[in-house]
DNA sequence: GATGAATGAGGATTCATTCAT
DNA sequence: CATGAATGAATCCTCATTCAT
């Protein structure tokens, strides 16, 4: 009885917790979208949470703790979703995780934007966000792996270097991705999408040069 | 006479205030590059450029102002230079301004990466940095007629959608750019942009596989 | 054997009350003598006691409360020790007591330490620590009875003035523990010790100058 | 409060600044004396000087620098006054010392008691008030001084260790003041000063055992 | 043109206290 | 008895901006 009344009320403030910890980081990804990281207060994310104006920094601590949280939290769903696409060849697999990742930015969720705006929070000499480079890593190994087979399989080109041009495919998805957000109005979002498919197709296909 | 020396005095003055405001921008871009925008005060400013902590303000105005001259200054300096590449066909040019950029970034000077940094700041939704999104802008038009270009000379697919391909183009190198700067030492810089070349290269070639 | 029962288990939980108690007066006292009263948090001692962070509160209401507690605590065994040094006269038995104090001071307990933290909390005008004020006058009785006893038996001068060489005495042993507290390194504490002895063994001694 | 603004605004740059450091540092004094150190704020000093509530720190740039200019201050108002205490003798010189000491507390200023504050916030092991220290070690020097003068002039007795005995005479002032501050309504403060200065002088004299 | 004093708003952080488990 | 989640007030500090020199 004991036991399970501490199990119970133990799981119950556990609950409350985490239940407290993804309202916040919710909060947090939506207002970072919306304004940037160093012009949201904590006391407005914990607002927006439904919570009080000190919540936030009760739970996480300080400031920089919440946001690597956060990066790291959007890395696993986001990245891990990426990393779960299929394809029949690996030059198949990398354009639709391409083109999913690029799909995903034509009408981003603020968790997406988030993202976005965290990794423009890194380039700064003196930042530093681990979640954002581990993301960031993570992607390219993945990027290399899908090349690594659509050698194996004869789709990609013997002569592409995987992790250098795995780089090439990060910088160009992000690059991409980023100019969605911020001038969707100036771009047909679809027509670049269907460029990059190619782009992607075509740059990493065995030449067929000698005809 | 008095007109002769009133001439001069004001052009001196003049010349004061550019040099002045040369200095402050200078500052900004290697402060901005170290912390960040919003890291950065404009006292800290004035001081780096080795005037006084008002200076700045006094200058400028707000720090709003001095951000998008500096952005503005950036753009012509930077952009400019990218737009000056020549070739000797349009995928040529093109391929040889993808190499240009890539190569400033091997050895990014603080005014080249504080142009990333403004880049990464306008990924809220509700930033605005006019400077950025002209040069964003003049940057796809700058690929775009290389497309045409070298549609007219043969040099490049006609299938290549000129204005989508330019956002694709713009995309890889911002964000080839910016892993440059932020995992430096976890990259082969030379090699991603020979994979680049490449990519570029082959992407934009007519295809020659139907003989 | 049911009331039996019932009161052992009453006294347990007495037991346990007070041992969580004495763990977080003792924690309080590690902490203040550390860092001061009021940059010490009631987390911080609930948890240094081995329990949680809430648990300061719960068992004393306030942090007002805790240190009044710990002050009444602090005195009862520090002062009460100093009470019961006896000596051969009324000399003899103050000139032990400076000593002890003294030498206690040497090489400080967190208690001791915490006391006179405790001692310095309160000289700012508008601070109030009962404890510590009670403690005074019981310190200040103490040595008044030892001062009267030894007029009589004739080991101090009659023209001493009980009352008021009480407040020196007390005064004399407080500054110079608190200069063995903040400066250890400086200060020979036992050559000063020795000093303290001879002056005021010289003070208090019947003048013997008429020969 | 015309009048004022006026002579104030006429002022240089340099008057501006001094001026109000000096209001800064006057209003700290009185808060510190009245409530302490941690329960001043930086606003309630700038608004007691009669500016702003951002001002203090303005000017010092933190709570901490703030306090030690004030230990700095205080101790060079205040200890240097001791310092200027003049005497026939050795002997004499250190009784008047100790005297004028005592004397200023029986009617404290908050200059002088926010020093005794600024002293009982060293007692916790971590605390560091470095100006705090230097006062010490200088009415230390100052005391040994007149020892030393009393030894040579034959008003003190051979026997008496000047450095040990400057722990000492410094330990019965700080430690008397600072009852005169917390319990004057129970100390007889002239009888008690009368006391010390019998105590002083018979505890150096040089003893006439001999006779 | 240039300096820097002064203001006051904004935000991270700490923490006593309350409350639910 | 004990835990710890949640609150909200308090405070240090930063800094754009204004203003006097």
């Amino acid at each position: 009885m004991n036991v399970q009344r501490e199990a119970r009320a133990r799981r119950t403030q556990v609950d409350r917790r985490s239940e407290a910890e993804e309202a916040l980081l919710d909060a947090a990804a939506g207002l970072f979208a919306e304004r940037g990281i160093v012009q949201t207060s904590l006391a407005e994310i914990g607002e927006k949470a439904g919570y009080s104006r000190g919540l936030a920094n009760h739970h996480f601590g300080s400031k920089a703790e919440l946001v690597e949280r956060l990066a790291r939290r959007s890395q696993d769903r986001f990245m891990g979703a990426l990393e779960r696409v299929e394809g029949s060849t690996g030059l198949d697999e990398i354009v639709r995780t391409v083109d999913a990742y690029l799909r995903h930015f034509e009408k981003p969720t603020p968790e997406g934007r988030s993202l976005l705006v965290m990794w423009g929070a890194t380039f700064p000499n003196g930042s530093s966000l681990a979640g954002i480079a581990d993301a960031d890593a993570r992607a390219r190994d993945a990027f290399a792996r899908g090349i690594a087979r659509g050698k194996r399989d004869g789709s990609i080109s013997p002569q592409v270097d995987g992790r250098a041009f795995a780089v090439a495919l990060l910088g160009l998805i992000r690059g991409v991705a980023a100019q969605f957000l911020t001038e969707r109005n100036a771009i047909d979002t679809r027509a670049v999408r269907a460029q990059c498919r190619r782009f992607v197709t075509i740059g990493l296909s065995p030449t067929r040069t000698k005809g």
